[in-house]
DNA sequence: ACAATAACTGATAAATTTATCAGTACCTAA
DNA sequence: TTAGGTACTGATAAATTTATCAGTTATTGT
């Protein structure tokens, strides 16, 4: 990824920080699922066929770099690799769940509003 | 802004239409703003200098399509406009309030994991 | 030796989001 | 009649995010 310099910075407030870490096509379902055990990145490849792993290893790779997931590996046979939460990771479950309710609960008229042009 | 037809299709789960409706530079801080009562587009202006109208009202636009807040138009000598929370923004509200909670709970280690290279 | 699996990285293109600049229209007060 | 406030929109540029394609290194099983 070779050191970028961001142009528009990122806002210093809690809310922000937040969104950020949030902010990511695949990174809360990556979660959820590195949360109930698929854990290792050519499972989580499977079980999330839309994206490639190109981009999964990218949305990892930022998860890990915000201290959200950590990585252990094991020099098996064949090496392999696992993530897990961290604790701030795991701090950070409830809102997931909280906004997958939410959005679950409205989702009739949020995908009216958001498809719609 | 014409019909703009998406090309990378936004998933269709719960997680995903909150994420996007929350999503957005500057939608967090205006909705804070607006559900404490500064609700006029020039108000909004002067408590966000950072961002230019242009943006702010684009902003305000996409919350609007989502149905998180409303609009009404005041006819008098000068008209002006105000915004309003929706009862599906109001439900919002709670959780851009744990976002906001985690985010300054964590907000060290966030600043550091987040604005490092 | 060869294909398959594991976990990656580099380079670059495509798509989306954010910002900039320049307008419109209407009203008020100096 | 000029300046300033209200609320917008169009066109386009800049920045960021997401996707695509092609590699690397190492091990296992055929």
């Amino acid at each position: 990824m070779a050191h970028y310099e961001r142009k528009i910075p990122i806002l210093d407030c809690g809310h922000e920080y937040t969104r950020r870490v949030l902010h990511g096509k695949w990174k809360i379902r990556i979660l959820l699922y590195i949360a109930e055990g698929i854990n290792r990145p050519s499972e989580l490849e499977r079980h999330i066929p839309q994206a490639t792993r190109r981009v999964l290893d990218a949305q990892l790779a930022e998860l890990l770099k915000h201290e959200i997931i950590d990585r252990t590996v094991f020099d098996e046979s064949v090496k392999h690799v696992e993530y897990f939460l961290t604790d701030l990771g795991k701090s950070l479950m409830p809102i997931i769940a909280v906004m997958g309710k939410w959005g679950n609960e409205h989702i009739d008229k949020l995908r009216k509003a958001i498809n719609s042009n």
